[in-house]
DNA sequence: TGACTAATAT
DNA sequence: CATATTAGTC
């Protein structure tokens, strides 16, 4: 039975996005015009993770095609002529406020590559630890926040519980395309029936949330340069109608996939949860990640470098609907 | 106060 | 419809 262990951890791993299909996702989100708005939200909100950018690596893995790298300012929109007059770009006018503050984030696009990490995240803690906050930390996910965690959680338990009632009764197939995300992902068996504790249960050895920390130094920075760039774009700019997605493509190590080998995970914490479902299970792998402002120390992670993201603005129709929406696509739109 | 969930808005 | 935002509660 150990072997179990081992084996679905392996098989853990296997699951995993690739490399290649896992990217950071702030980066994504903030593209040149958004690393304007990519300030964080609202002032109250503490926002327990703003998003900070990364700056990863070009991996010398990375086949795809040389040409769409760098940011390519997005100016393939076609407001390329915001850049004008640097000071005010609040609001026109009057109230010139402070417009990066206000700035809303794009709509994050729930990829079956994210999606999938929000499956194992959940699945690895457990329903009961399963909560928004924990669930974003344990991610790891760049960019990601509590409030684009807790939304998503929302549907999924809806999704959870509709399968529950399926599944008592018979069976049939739910291919409506909105499960079509969901179903990307296993879901784990725990979770359909709320009830049941495996006894031989545990998983999770010492799952190791690597990325976490992040300079917002380092956003600030980036946001500047932007914004220097490209001086404004303010809310009203993008309020209504369309941004550009942007559409990840590069590896990355997020955080997530495991040097297995090189473990140098080490962490201090590395216990192995208690029961996810049944005791209590010590959230000191979450490494208090006391908000930001953390010197930008990175982990002596055996090769954490990841490739820089290049991603590529494109402007994405989006929907037929009512109109032009606002979209980011973080990761490649790779379907599984 | 901060976080969670449910409800509602876009 | 998929997310975001708000509101009520703990």
């Amino acid at each position: 039975m150990r072997e179990d262990e081992s084996d679905w951890f392996a098989r853990w791993e296997e699951e995993l996005p690739s490399p290649e299909e896992l990217m950071p996702l702030s980066q994504s989100l903030i593209s040149p015009d958004l690393a304007l708005a990519f300030d964080i939200r609202s002032p109250s909100q503490g926002n327990g993770n703003s998003n900070q950018p990364h700056h990863h690596h070009q991996t010398t893995t990375t086949p795809t095609t040389p040409s769409q790298l760098q940011l390519p300012s997005s100016q393939a929109n076609s407001s390329a002529e915001f850049a004008a007059d640097s000071a005010d770009l609040g609001s026109g006018g009057a109230a010139g406020d402070e417009p990066a503050r206000t700035l809303k984030r794009p709509r994050l696009v729930w990829t079956p590559q994210l999606h999938k990490r929000f499956v194992d995240a959940v699945a690895h803690l457990g329903i009961k630890n399963a909560v928004p906050k924990t669930i974003m930390q344990l991610m790891s996910v760049d960019g990601l926040t509590r409030e684009n965690v807790a939304s998503h959680l929302q549907k999924y338990r809806l999704y959870l519980k509709r399968m529950q009632g399926l599944s008592s009764g018979g069976g049939a197939g739910s291919d409506p395309a909105t499960d079509r995300l969901f179903a990307s992902s296993p879901v784990p068996a725990h979770f359909l029936h709320p009830n049941r504790v495996p006894s031989s249960d545990h998983f999770m050895p010492s799952f190791v949330p690597i990325a976490t920390l992040q300079q917002q130094q380092q956003m600030a920075a980036a946001a500047a340069a932007a914004a220097a760039s490209n001086p404004h774009l303010q809310p009203a700019q993008f309020h209504h109608r369309q941004i550009a997605a942007a559409h990840f493509g590069s590896p990355t190590n997020g955080g997530f996939h495991s040097p297995t080998s090189n473990g140098q995970f080490g962490s201090p914490t590395s216990n192995g949860f208690g029961s996810p479902t049944n005791g209590k299970f010590d959230p000191s792998f979450l490494a208090r990640q006391t908000q930001q402002q953390q010197p930008i120390h990175r982990m002596s992670t055996p090769s954490l470098h990841s490739p820089v993201g290049n991603y590529v603005e494109d402007l994405e129709s989006a929907n037929a609907n009512g109109g032009g929406r606002t979209v980011l696509t973080l990761f490649p739109t790779r379907d599984d």
